[in-house]
RNA sequence: GCCGGGGUAGGGUAGGUGGUCAUCCUACAGGACUGUGGAUCCUGUGACUCGGGUUCGAAUCUCGGCUCCGGCCCCA
């Protein structure tokens, strides 16, 4: 009988698990010098908590079961709404604004390729109760210098703020599905597709040649933050949407208060689903393949959603396994030192015993130590330790043992030294 | 769910018009070499993705499954 592992799922080695482990530390560094800290849920919720969210579409994506007791139960495919219900359930009456981070696992069952996996890591952050620009715009900054500090020179952040085109939606009067069906067709990011929808044959507003032009128009706009007096010009005549290209022009001014230069203004970045009402944002990583999009977020509203009070939340959530995919592709890969630098080896059987207390007082002295566990032959022991890439080797024999000493071997010089057994830690952690 | 291309020792591969013992590199284990690694040599370990079909005979041809890769759909 040979088992494999479920379809889309991964098993890390040593050295990738060393590099994820590299990267994390670095994204937990970064977050918890903005002030967030970290929490956890669990791998599993309540179905409902997902259906509520995102609809019940999502289930034949879902990796969910009923439990023992019937409850109908999924493994999360997000963690943004597992975050909204802990938020209700523990720390509604905490200061605000609320900072947490969270890294874990999440599941989707579709179908795998470059970048998409059945389960799969999000690295993401929710800043609670301090709808603002400024709290946008630190959210921004924080993914910025989380791609800063991974290296990926080659992140575009894209920001919109999709209260301008609610506010058209609100001047021209547009029921809500007619939204949804539009800012689906944006979300695509298909500009022919979108032109067809607005103004083809069959479009999906009729008779309002208005809106469908502006838009076309609007939708187009991207560049650095010099557009936003096209953006103003354009819709200066709908005063629904005022409100928000002030925020609009708030965030971009603020942000460049908080630095942050490397982004643009992306009309033309939707989210599918109607909680998001502010400012949205995304990052591409050209040259990952069709899974381009390392980062999601924005400012929502789910608390509400799921029967809390009226707060705001702005958030993000980065695609790990996707950023170690563009690290990869950039070269970003660090050169990681061996995981030990001393290797004990007894020279013949007799000295076994003695090597094991050596090892064990070089691990007391923090000196990362292994010592032969196989009863390899002395030459297989050095050859084996060459391998493993160890600075020093101690020697154990018997003829300096007699003398209370050991041999200590540098592996690269390859030259050895004569040192007494007591002194062999400080020794060693002389010439690392 | 759809389209296309792959799957040969632990890793990387050759073979492919059906027919000796399925090739080589590497890895791993042992030895040459009982207190000295990296080199060399020798020996050993270890594979045709699974199932059906065609055939005297299938790694090879054929159909299907599984899976991997790329793309579509989707992307909370």
């Amino acid at each position: 009988m040979e088992f494999e592992r479920p379809r889309g799922t991964r098993d890390f080695l040593f050295e990738e698990m060393r590099q994820r482990k590299e990267a994390e530390n670095t994204l937990r560094r970064v977050f918890e010098n903005y002030g967030f800290g970290e929490v956890q849920t669990p791998l599993f919720e309540d179905l409902k908590l997902f259906t509520t969210k995102s609809g019940e579409e999502i289930v034949d994506q879902l990796y969910n079961f009923k439990d023992k007791g019937g409850r109908d139960l999924t493994l999360r495919p997000e963690i943004t709404a597992p975050i909204s219900r802990l938020y209700l359930n523990e720390m509604q009456k905490s200061a605000k604004p609320i900072k947490l981070y969270y890294y874990g696992s999440c599941f989707r069952y579709e179908r795998p390729q470059k970048g998409r996996f059945r389960q799969f890591w999000q690295f993401g952050c929710e800043l609670i109760g301090a709808k603002s620009p400024e709290g946008e715009a630190e959210v921004i900054a924080m993914c910025n210098s989380s791609l800063e500090a991974l290296g990926i020179t080659t992140a575009e952040i894209n920001v919109n703020h999709l209260g301008i085109i609610r506010g058209l939606f609100k001047h021209f009067d547009i029921d809500e599905a007619t939204q949804r069906e539009i800012m689906i067709v944006i979300d695509k990011g298909d500009k022919e597709l979108l032109k067809e929808s607005l103004i083809g044959e069959n479009p999906i507003i009729k008779d309002n040649s208005e809106l469908n032009e502006v838009l076309l128009k609007l939708i187009d706009m991207v560049g650095d933050s010099s557009i936003i007096k096209d953006i103003e010009e354009l819709v200066s005549p709908y005063e629904e949407a005022r409100d928000a290209l002030e925020e609009f022009k708030e965030l971009v001014d603020t942000l460049k208060s908080f630095q942050v230069t490397n982004y643009k203004l992306n009309l033309g970045v939707a989210r599918g689903l109607d909680y998001y009402t502010g400012i949205v944002f995304e990052v591409y990583v050209q040259g990952l393949g069709a899974q381009k999009q390392v980062c999601g977020g924005g400012t929502y509203n789910l608390v509400k959603l799921f029967g809390g009070e009226d707060v705001a939340s702005t958030g993000f959530a980065l695609g790990f396994d996707r950023l170690m995919n563009a690290i990869e592709e950039l070269g970003g890969k660090k050169e990681l030192p061996p995981m030990v630098n001393t290797y004990v080896a007894a020279i013949s059987d007799s000295t076994r015993q003695k090597a094991f207390e050596i090892t064990q007082n070089l691990r007391n002295a923090d000196i990362p130590t292994e010592v032969d566990l196989s009863r390899k032959k002395f030459k297989k022991i050095l050859s084996y330790a060459n391998k493993l890439n160890v600075k020093n080797v101690v020697l154990v024999g018997e003829r300096d043992l007699e003398e209370g000493n050991v041999t200590v071997k540098d592996m690269e010089s390859g030259e050895q030294e004569i040192v007494a057994v007591e002194d062999v830690a400080e020794y060693i952690k002389s010439n690392l």
